[in-house]
DNA sequence: AACTGGGACAACCGCGATATA
DNA sequence: TTATATCGCGGTTGTCCCAGT
């Protein structure tokens, strides 16, 4: 038995407010609010609407301090940051911006912001398989796109440097400006804007909203990159790799290097807890895991930010020991803010008496060996 | 002046989560 | 425990407006 609708769709009014209808809309959860019933309540309005409808009225648009329109760049950049780190979550996002609305910064970022960041990249569907072909189709599009729209991809590319623009994945050149990485690690920059870079403040702004972020949401083991020591005694680090798509990943790699420097890789649902192992003999994946890395998705729209090499098998030599298998950023250049990041990250190894040498290899650094 | 395409915004729809009987 | 009602969210569609042809 399917569920019953919430309304008589046949007598319901649908389509654009008339100033009568908001006018009793709003007097009457002004006087009496929404008597926490909203589909009781156009019958006791005598508005011909769903409830649904009243109830989205008035959060979108009736609720006293809305704002409407004028975004300023701050707001900009807090909803590029928390994009990029949670995804098309726009009531969190929302409830970061007094005043906006969830459907108002979706409708933002659906018709400007994504564009103001993408520019004129216009590009094919994703060829997974050839990063280079994908490349060379922004850097002509960026050759086109040359036309004197200043504003234009202003929110990535702070300096001038066009060699290094094609060089170099989207990240924004001033730091400021950098989204969030989805590693729960303080970054190694001071943010003078709104703390929203700050992962700590956001996990903590995340919890304060309750529901999947709860402080359970995320398996208590994974919270944070840290060293630390399992209970068997073993040398643990472990690493936040999200994959599927962003609304809908449940799960994350997180690694283990033991005291022998043998690294594991396991799957860990973010709503259960549970840990499966994702490497099978000699340090190869799981099938079921690598299904799940070739079909991850990138927040919509943003899946330039993400370098075709971000996500990676590979197999990484050391002098001393063969490292199995690790899931990689390869962004090579140790002149990019996520350099610095891993520099830092590099650093918390190394006070664990990894070396920062071992642990830039792991974050592929051919030149940090 | 008429038409067309695109941008911007409001509103709707469907579904999962949660509450309640 | 189960079925049903409601809420809340994100994706999608509809509509209006404006600039370009």
């Amino acid at each position: 038995m399917g569920r019953a609708p919430c309304c008589d769709k046949a007598n319901v009014k649908k389509g654009p407010w008339s100033p009568e209808e908001d006018a009793k809309l709003k007097s009457y959860i002004e006087k009496h609010g929404t008597g926490g019933n909203w589909i009781a309540l156009p019958q006791k309005i005598g508005l011909k609407r769903c409830g649904k409808s009243c109830r989205l009225r008035w959060l979108n648009y009736l609720r006293p301090n809305l704002k409407h329109g004028g975004f300023s760049e701050e707001e900009d950049n807090i909803i590029c940051s928390l994009y990029v780190s949670i995804g098309s979550r726009w009531s969190v996002i929302a409830a970061q911006l007094p005043g906006r609305t969830d459907n108002d910064i979706k409708n933002y970022w659906n018709t400007r912001l994504k564009k103001k960041l993408l520019g004129k990249h216009r590009r094919e569907p994703r060829n997974r398989g050839n990063y280079n072909s994908v490349k060379q189709e922004i850097d002509v599009n960026r050759g086109s796109s040359n036309d004197g729209d200043s504003s234009s991809l202003s929110l990535l590319q702070e300096n001038g440097n066009t060699t290094q623009q094609q060089q170099q994945p989207c990240w924004p050149q001033n730091i400021n400006n950098m989204p969030v990485l989805p590693l729960q690690v303080p970054l190694p920059y001071t943010n003078q804007g709104p703390c929203f870079n700050d992962q700590d403040s956001i996990k903590k702004l995340l919890i304060k909203l309750g529901g999947r972020f709860s402080g359970d949401y995320y398996h208590p083991t994974l919270d944070g990159l840290n060293l630390e020591f399992s209970s068997d005694g073993q040398q643990i680090y472990q690493e936040q790799v999200h994959v599927g798509s962003s609304s809908a990943a449940a799960a994350c790699i997180s690694s283990t290097i033991n005291n022998n420097n043998e690294v594991q890789f396991a799957q860990t649902d973010q709503y259960s807890g549970v840990h499966n192992l994702v490497q099978g003999q000699g340090g190869n994946f799981t099938p079921s895991f690598e299904e799940m890395v070739s079909s991850s998705n990138y927040p919509d729209g943003l899946e330039f930010l993400y370098n075709e090499d971000m996500i990676d098998h590979r197999i990484i030599e050391s002098p001393t020991t063969t490292v199995t298998a690790t899931i990689t950023t390869n962004w090579g250049e140790t002149s990019t803010p996520l350099y610095h990041h891993h520099n830092s990250i590099a650093s918390n190894y190394q006070s664990q008496g990894v070396t920062q040498e071992c642990a830039l290899q792991y974050f592929s650094y051919p030149g940090a060996q």
